[in-house]
DNA sequence: TCCGGATAACTTGTCAGGCAGGTTACAGCC
DNA sequence: GGCTGTAACCTGCCTGACAAGTTATCCGGA
């Protein structure tokens, strides 16, 4: 079960989930869908619990996993109520959403941080990028398709945006991507010769930062994506 | 208490956090640290419950707390776990985090926006981004500040972009946004009279879609976004 | 009739103990 | 040594109970 590597298990969630699983999906249903309405207030945990055949404690869970993710507020003695804003603290991708919306927020993000890289990089930063081409090309000679260093790259020209908010949702929807695009695949990239490809395109990438032109790094990464989806088959 | 509008009470959540929010949060602490790696396991929910003298039943809600946000995964049998990429399931926003980078993350996610609908917008699309001006327009000469209206505004162009993952981050983003933004302060535009200013702003991002100039739009909503912290003093 | 306070009936928050089903480690047998 | 059975752990789920906050009702006094 464990003998794969951990970044290839991705969408094996499928061991029939849990009562509480269940539950918090159902009650999420009617307030996605507009039936419960903000400050609505919701079935008691006794009503819930009979209603759906499980024990309070399950039904606890269940709201408290709804509480933290913002659609629902509970107030003691009053009642659990469908929150203000729902869903406001926590944003979640669609796992069920179409691949190629997710892909294009993805390049629209590492955009973003290339333009703004190529305006506030510091000499460091520029060491940083050169380095994790340096590591991902050693990578790649001894072997291996250099993954961890791609990650490391793209999470380098974040960081050079200088923004810890962009920089943490470029690692989020980063993640997502790599999943989305089926990672399984990666072998074929080695057998079709198109790591020098990928190595080419950070070049780019670092050669539009280095001379402070946001619009062409933008340009670069957006290229870069492409080429990467291209490369998957997609 | 109910008497200011919801959109107002923002960070008047120090209620007193009960202890299923405590203990989850002594949880994530070694987490995020890196005290606790991923693939570590966690001490079992009865010493939890011991170490933290708490029932084993706020022990499990706080478990399945992280266990929905992606921090921690659970086998029956074996015990819990710290997530292979933790965090990977929901992504938050820092709300100790400094706000200009959650603004500036905001433009560069409208502008993309706007980028985007200038490629992509429908006739309905336009129809749509003129009526909810209009109903701005509407709603400020009845006297009130268009907040709604503004919102709806912001919407429309997201949803303009054609890509859902998109608008649904760009909302997600956009009411922290407001919400650091200190909306209280709202009060003072009628004063000052720009409410007049942001719709000849929203009048210009209109104006670039319309013409499908994806840079034009991406500068005039940027221009937006700056107007907007000038105005709130920021 | 009207007002006010006690009270009962809800709600969520927390606790204790228990059983079922899965996993692991170890003792003991072949 | 290798295998097996069992005991000891783990999480998942359940039952029942009490504490504490909220709300509606009823009843007595003015």
């Amino acid at each position: 079960m464990t003998a794969q590597p951990a970044i290839l298990r991705l969408p094996l969630r499928a061991e029939t989930p849990s009562l509480v699983e269940s539950l918090a999906d159902a009650l999420l249903q009617p307030i996605l869908a507009g039936a419960w309405r903000p400050h609505d207030r919701l079935p008691s945990e006794h009503a819930l619990a009979e209603q759906h055949q499980v024990s309070r404690a399950v039904v606890r869970e269940a709201i408290a996993r709804l509480k933290s993710d913002g659609y629902v507020e509970t107030r003691q003695g009053k009642g659990a109520f469908v929150a203000a804003a729902p869903g406001g603290n926590a944003f979640r991708l669609d796992v069920d959403g179409r691949e190629d919306h997710l892909l294009e927020l993805r390049a629209l993000i590492e955009a973003d941080c290339a333009a703004l890289a190529a305006e506030r990089h510091t000499e460091g930063d520029l060491r940083n990028l050169r380095a994790a081409q340096a590591a991902m090309r050693d990578a790649v000679a001894a072997g291996g398709i250099g993954l961890a260093e791609d990650i490391r790259f793209h999470d380098v020209l974040a960081e050079a945006a200088h923004n810890p908010a962009l920089r943490r949702f470029a690692a989020f929807i980063g993640r997502h991507a790599r999943e989305a695009m089926q990672l399984a695949r990666l072998s074929q990239l080695r057998e079709q010769n198109r790591l020098a490809e990928i190595e080419a395109e950070h070049g780019a990438i670092i050669a539009a930062v280095e001379n402070r032109d946001p619009q062409a790094a933008r340009a670069a990464l957006q290229k870069h994506i492409a080429s990467g989806l291209r490369r998957h088959g997609l």
